[in-house]
DNA sequence: AAATTAGTTTTGGTAAAGCAAAATTCAGGT
DNA sequence: ACCTGAATTTTGCTTTACCAAAACTAATTT
């Protein structure tokens, strides 16, 4: 079942979960998003996609579009599946706050075997979603697509519920710690007052604090 | 305090680490020692051993022998606390075993972080040793001196007190296995029935099970 | 003193990651 | 159809980390 032990780099291991993650946002995932999510130079983007292509993890079709075999979605699951799973043990067992937790479990989570997963899970009391509201993975199935959608696709007047910040919105450093200091957890209710996208601007009401934030930045937002 | 961010790569660690760990069970350390505990060949551990010295994280006297720095200790030290840390998460709060605690350890901690590392100290109790009965080194203070000794040192018919296996010991895993089976643990009576020098054997009796241990695994065992 | 053995060093590779800078291709917009 | 800006690809070079095989050195043993 959980295939081959092929010894997957970390380095490969984060290419893989960026494309996922950028797959799951929007539809065409090409080299140059990759790279700058990652942070990489297209050069070093381009031998990567060289290597993860030569191994079977992804294919990259004529139109630059790319998009990742079974075997590599396997890999992208179980990396987003730890890194969900330590961001809980952060958050819930350590008591670190949000944002510390998602720049740890950036590093740890290379580093948890099936084992140590598995027990994780159960310790955890097998959680269903990360402290930022996403959809912990589970091995085959396809994530349950929900009912959420961005933030920047709701009108203004619109009452919505804050049900999570997208992986790459996570790795937006900036975005968290906003969020975090003005409590805004999944859950919390959101008033949008006022939408202008000739500013790239959605203006939100969250409890007492009236709040701007980018269109850009709103996408990562999902709400319901 | 903690100097710099120097960014010291998971495989110094583990070369600086194994040289710590030898030179705590014997007053020579040279690269051939290191070479075979890592599993390097030697030109590998030659190379690496150049890296070291020109960031003066060790320096090697003309007799070839290897010492720590300042600098390499500081780094030592705290990879062996949270190689131990890590233990004590493992077994205490996510039941593994010795073993397996062990293997995974070794892993996970070239990615605990300084704050991680409280955290986690924190939450276990600050521990003031590893599942396998090691002393967790404190920042600066040198390992306090036990009045412990190697196994191979007690003489037929004494009568002793397991307290730890050393950490070039944990590295073997059937002497670990070994003692697991045999429920040996920190605190376990251990009765020294014969010592035979010249077949390199020991024998023991723990609890109810008369046990064979060659003198070179002894040398690992640590007793009181 | 010569031979054996254990260590160390040198030489000459490899692969994974990365960078910069230049060249090329592609997709829209006017 | 042409230009522009974005993306891709090529070229060339770096560091870390590993290996094998051969050469050398030192320490014993016979």
């Amino acid at each position: 079942m959980t295939g081959k032990r092929t010894e997957v780099s970390s380095v490969t291991e984060d290419y893989l979960k960026a494309i996922y993650s950028l797959a799951e946002e929007n539809d065409q995932v090409i080299a140059a998003r990759v790279a700058e999510d990652i942070g990489v130079t297209p050069s070093t983007m381009f031998s990567a996609l060289r290597r993860l292509e030569k191994e079977e993890f992804v294919r990259v079709e004529r139109r630059k579009n790319i998009y990742l075999t079974p075997k590599g979605r396997e890999v992208a699951e179980a990396i987003l599946r730890r890194h969900f799973l330590t961001e809980r043990l952060l958050t819930d067992l350590l008591g670190l706050d949000w944002v510390t937790a998602h720049q740890e479990a950036h590093h740890l989570e290379h580093a948890i075997s099936p084992v140590v997963e598995e027990r994780l899970s159960a310790i955890l009391d097998n959680p269903s979603t990360c402290p930022h509201g996403n959809p912990i993975p589970v091995t085959g199935q396809p994530s349950p697509r929900r009912e959420w959608k961005p933030l920047n696709t709701v009108e203004a007047g619109g009452q919505v519920i804050f049900r999570c910040i997208s992986e790459t919105g996570e790795r937006d450093e900036r975005l968290l710690s906003f969020l975090h200091d003005h409590e805004v957890a999944p859950g919390s209710k959101i008033l949008v007052d006022d939408v202008a996208p000739s500013l790239g601007t959605i203006s939100l009401r969250v409890g007492e604090d009236e709040v701007v934030l980018g269109l850009e930045a709103a996408k990562k937002i999902y709400v319901q």
